[in-house]
DNA sequence: CTGTTAGCGCGTTCAA
DNA sequence: TTGAACGCGCTAACAG
C-alpha cells in the first residue's frame, strides 16, 4: 500500500521546493498566501498523502501508540480499545493492540516489538511485570500509562517514581455500595470470589470488600472467601460450587468481576439455589452480557469508556508536555440493582 | 519510545562496517561465521533492536496491517481480530483496528489514514463501500482480504476482478441445519427478523433462509418476514415486537444475529410467550453471551476464530506471493441446539 | 519568503 | 567477504 505520489511531484507540479512545499501543507513555516493555496491545489489534484513512515523516521515521532491488554477478546477491554481509539484518533494517532495474556514474557516480548515500532506512548491494562520492570523495557522517557484495577495502592511518591499516569477505578465506592445494599435488604452472611491470589485487580476488589463490611460492621468470614483460578465463567463456577456445598453457606456472593459473578449463578442453578431469594450475587465491570443473564445481574459498573478516555488524554497531555506532573484517575464505579441482588 | 542504539553502535563496537553488521544480522549476504558471531554478540549485549520505521522506510515494506470493522466494540469482531493478531503476529507483523461505524465517509477516511501509513495489506469487515469503490481507495496493488457475510454472493469472475481474497461463511449449511431442526420439532410457521434492508451480511442470510425454506418443502410467510434496523439487541427488540403483536404470528422466529435474537427473547418475554413452547429462536454467530441468556440461545455457530485464522492466512500467503489466484474461503457454519429452539 | 543541504536509521547497490 | 556511498520521503537548519 505505497504512496504513489510524494512530496516531490506535488513540489514539481506546484514550481516551487520540496521544502516550501513541505512548509505550505504543513504550516510549520510561514508561505505565501499564493503560494500555498497553488500548492494546496496541486496537492489536492493529485490526491497527495504524507508518507507517514518517511514523516515518522524525520520527525521522530510516529503518531502511533501501543495498547497492551491481557486478551482483546475479553468483553471488558473492547470498550476501552474503542473509547481511546476513538480519542487519540482525534488528535492524529492510530494504535497498535498487543495481547499478552497475563504472561510476564510476552508482556516484554510485545513491548520491545513496540519499541522497535517507535510508538510515541504505551497504555498497559496487563501487569504481570512490575511497574518497575515495564519502566525499564520501554526506557526512561517513553509516555505511559497505567490502567489499573484501583489507584488507591500506590502511594503518590511511587507514582512519580514510576514516571507514569495510572489510570483506575475508585472500586471501594461501589463495593461500599454493594454492602450496603445487601444490608438493606437484610442479607449479611456474605461472601467473596476473588480472582487468582496475588492478581491485580483482584487483590485490591477484595480488600476493599473487607474494608466495606468492616466499616459497616459486618463480620467477615474468611471461610467465605474463595479464589477462583481466573477472571472467567468456568473458574467462578467452580470457586462458587465449592462454597455452595458447605452446611455453612452465605446467602450472598460479591464477586471480582461479572465473569466470575455469571458462572456463581450458574453453580447456583445447579445447586437448587434460587437467586436472589436463597443467594444473592453481586458482579463486577458491568459487561454487556450482565444484563442478558436471567435473572439480569446485579453488578458495580465499571466505566470502561470513560476509562479508556482518561487514558487516552492522559497520554495525549504526556506525549504533549512531557513534564507535567504525574497523575491518577480515579473514575467512580456505582451498583447497579437489577435481578441477582 | 525511541531505540538510542542503533545498527551503527553495533558495528562499531563489533569493529565492521554497518552494512556487515546489517548483513550479518538479517542473513541477506553471506559473512564470516566469526564475524557474525562476534555482530550478534554485540546486538544482544547492546540490546540492538532495528528501527522498524527506518527499515520500513528503505525496505518499502513496513510489516504492518489494517484491520477495518465497524465497531470493535461490537462482540463478534473481538475474536476475529484476536485469531488475526495471533496468526499474523507469528509473521512479524502487527497491526492497527480502525474502525468505520458502517459510515462509507469513515470507511473512506481510515482507508487512506492506512495507506498515509503504507500498511502491507487490509483485512475489512466492514463494507459501506462497494469493494470496487474499496479497490479504488487502496489502490490497484494493495493485498485486501474481504470478510463477507457469505461467498455465494461473488461470481468467481468478479472476485477475480476485484483483486481481492474472500473469507466468508457457508450460512446456507447452518440455515438449513436450523430449519431442519425446527422442523423436526414439528414447527413450521418460521418467521425471520433480518438486519437493514441492503445490508451486506443480513440479505445474504435472508436469502439463504428462503432457499431453506423452499428446499424442504416450507412455505414462507412474508408477513413473518421483518426487517430490524440495525443489528442491535433494542432493534432486535423492536422488530420482534412488531412481529409478535399480530393475531397470527410464528410459532418460530430466526435471526441474522445473536444480538437480534437476544432482543426478540426479550420481546417474547414481555409479550408473555414462552420459549422455546409459545416461541422457538434461533441466532447466528454464537457470540460468548449466546451461552448465558436463560433460556440459553440456540443459534448458528459462526466461526469467528477461524474466520480470522483465514483472513490472516490470506493476507500472508498474497503478501508473500502476490500473484497466486484470488480465492474464497467458505467456513461451514453449523447449528448448536440449546435452549430456545 | 524561499531554496539548498543534510540527515533521520536502515538496506542495498557498487566497487574493492 | 567486506566497506563506501547512496537513497527510501520527509523536514530541520541554514542560507539567501
Amino acid at each position: 500500500m505505497s504512496l504513489e505520489v510524494g512530496l516531490k511531484d506535488v513540489a514539481l507540479r506546484a514550481g516551487v521546493s520540496p521544502a516550501t512545499a513541505s512548509n505550505a501543507l504543513s504550516g510549520t513555516r510561514p508561505v505565501a498566501e499564493e503560494t500555498k493555496r497553488r500548492v494546496f491545489a496541486v496537492a489536492e489534484e493529485l490526491n497527495y498523502r504524507p508518507n507517514l513512515v518517511a514523516r515518522g523516521l524525520r520527525r521522530q515521532e510516529t503518531r502511533t501508540i501501543a495498547l497492551l491488554v491481557a486478551d482483546i477478546a475479553n468483553p471488558y477491554y473492547p470498550a476501552v480499545a474503542r473509547a481511546i481509539h476513538d480519542r487519540i484518533g482525534a488528535h492524529g494517532y492510530v494504535s497498535f493492540i498487543g495481547n499478552t495474556d497475563g504472561d510476564p514474557k510476552a508482556e516484554v516480548r510485545v513491548l520491545e516489538e513496540m519499541r522497535s515500532r517507535s510508538v510515541d506512548g504505551v497504555i498497559m491494562s496487563t501487569m504481570a511485570l512490575s511497574p518497575e520492570r515495564i519502566r525499564d523495557v520501554v526506557g526512561p522517557t517513553t509516555p505511559l500509562v497505567l490502567i489499573t484495577g484501583e489507584w488507591v495502592e500506590t502511594p503518590k511518591h511511587e507514582i512519580r517514581k514510576l514516571r507514569a499516569d495510572e489510570v483506575g477505578t475508585d472500586d471501594a465506592m461501589g463495593i461500599r455500595e454493594a454492602v450496603e445494599h445487601l444490608r438493606s435488604n437484610g442479607v449479611t452472611d456474605i461472601g467473596y470470589v476473588s480472582g487468582p491470589r496475588g492478581s491485580v485487580p483482584g487483590a485490591g476488589r477484595l480488600e476493599r470488600f473487607r474494608d466495606a463490611m468492616r466499616d459497616l460492621g459486618l463480620p467477615v468470614n474468611d471461610a467465605w472467601i474463595e479464589h477462583a483460578d481466573g477472571y472467567t465463567l468456568e473458574t467462578g463456577y467452580d470457586a462458587a460450587d465449592q462454597l455452595l456445598s458447605r452446611i455453612d453457606r452465605p446467602t450472598a456472593i460479591m464477586c471480582a468481576n461479572d465473569l466470575i459473578a455469571i458462572g456463581v449463578l450458574e453453580a447456583a442453578r445447579d445447586n437448587q439455589l434460587a437467586v436472589p431469594d436463597d443467594l444473592a450475587v453481586i458482579g463486577f465491570d458491568d459487561i454487556p452480557t450482565a444484563k442478558h443473564v436471567s435473572p439480569r445481574l446485579t453488578t458495580i459498573i465499571n466505566p470502561a469508556t470513560l476509562v479508556g478516555y482518561a487514558c487516552a488524554d492522559a497520554l495525549m497531555r504526556r506525549i504533549d508536555r512531557p513534564d507535567t506532573p504525574y497523575e491518577h484517575t480515579a473514575l467512580p464505579t456505582h451498583l447497579v440493582a437489577r435481578g441477582t441482588a
